[in-house]
DNA sequence: GTCTATAGTGGGATAGAC
DNA sequence: GTCTATCCCACTATAGAC
């Protein structure tokens, strides 16, 4: 099986302990530029020069301006996972627990409100490999369901046993559907958001509880079934 | 108060008929070279070329080569209205017209499906004017709302009072839902969106006409809250 | 108001030398 | 692995024709 598709072809990993460096010291002036002036206004050029490396050199190690996105998409991923782990450790309630979770990604974006934006942006085209939806970022993307997973197994809440293991990605949709509105939000500190999961959640946790009532019994296959359906 | 912000001044409206016969003729070689190349392969030079204009001439009517698809979603949207308009005319089942309404949104688009792809991530620019969520995206979505309103009360569906005024908005977002999920959708005339309309409009009518039991009440109230707070 | 032609800027991306 | 030189294209500026 082939490692890459034709379209895009990855840049080589770094073997060397130099080349590693290197690579980091672009990344790394590439996302303080970003916070800087934003993504737009963040030229190739000015992150070469601010890593202190050629062009082509930038090139070498991120095959697009949009590449640098992916490697900050997985730096914001395990600094979610960091921020979040250490809250579940110590919450069992199902709500605080997803309260804390969806919180911890808005903790872990908020350095970057401004260049999300533009992140979101690119993570949306359905061809780009950044797409939360593509192939390439299914790991990423596990990890996260793997984080809600988490999230409501080590929960108290008692849910419809079918629906419990399709559970974790309904709330990861959830999720982005949170990142979505936040991207959107002018409000002071993005405070619309915060408020949005914390009016969301008992909502997420009430409709889940009800999952085992019988009239709603029909409606939650249904549910189901459409899910796997789509997911194939 | 100024017509037009600092940041992104309007081109003239034609005002002459042959005005608006060279602005349709760019339009038109845009749609043509976007199905034909897609978005990214097309060059305003190649537009200007095709509708037999001068590159300045193109940049006199369209700001930006993002401002073509701005008038690319104003004729799908236009398209969708009479689609739908058509069905909704004899059709009183509320399942049947809000599916009718969202295969008639894809109807539209389908002839763009692969353009439609960057189509979306322009879209999903929040500071972009293209956002559907954007102050300039207004008008065309309080239209798209429109038809969806008119969708439900055109029916006999009996639901929860105060739902029934704020879920045009809920199923305008369902329809953001399906297009997202649409430009997703790798499989044979993207079928697999078409089943997933089929699939969610039952389970939209049902939740719809749950909201008026007593134990759903408290959901319902808490939904209609958050949505009100949310749009402020 | 509409349109052309031309010359330029600046930035993403690449080729090929070293 | 790294660089320099170069290409292409979005976009702008300008000066003027009709």
């Amino acid at each position: 099986m082939p490692k890459d598709t034709v379209a895009s072809p990855s840049p080589p990993e770094p073997v060397t302990a130099k080349g590693e460096q290197t690579k980091q010291a672009i990344l790394d002036a590439a996302l303080a530029l970003f916070r800087r002036v934003g993504y737009e206004a963040t030229t190739m050029r000015a992150v070469a020069r601010q890593a202190g490396v050629s062009v082509g050199n930038a090139y070498y190690y991120f095959a697009s301006k949009e590449h640098l996105i992916q490697a900050f998409y997985l730096d914001v991923q395990a600094d979610h996972q960091e921020r979040a782990s250490a809250v579940l450790a110590a919450e069992t309630d199902f709500g605080a627990r997803l309260a804390a979770t969806l919180h911890a990604g808005l903790d872990a974006l908020t350095p970057y409100h401004a260049f999300a934006a533009t992140f979101f942006k690119t993570a949306a085209e359905p061809t780009s490999p950044l797409s939360p939806f593509s192939e390439q970022s299914s790991p990423s993307r596990d990890a996260s369901i793997a984080l809600f997973a988490e999230a409501l197994h080590g929960s108290s809440l008692k849910i419809d046993p079918q629906l419990r293991s399709e559970a974790p990605e309904l709330l990861w949709l959830t999720y982005m559907g949170v990142i979505l509105y936040w991207v959107h939000d002018r409000s002071a500190g993005q405070h619309k958001t915060r408020g949005l999961i914390d009016a969301a959640v008992p909502m997420i946790e009430q409709l889940l509880s009800l999952s085992r009532l019988r009239i709603l019994r029909p409606t939650t296959r249904d549910l189901l079934n459409l899910v796997a359906t789509l997911k194939q």
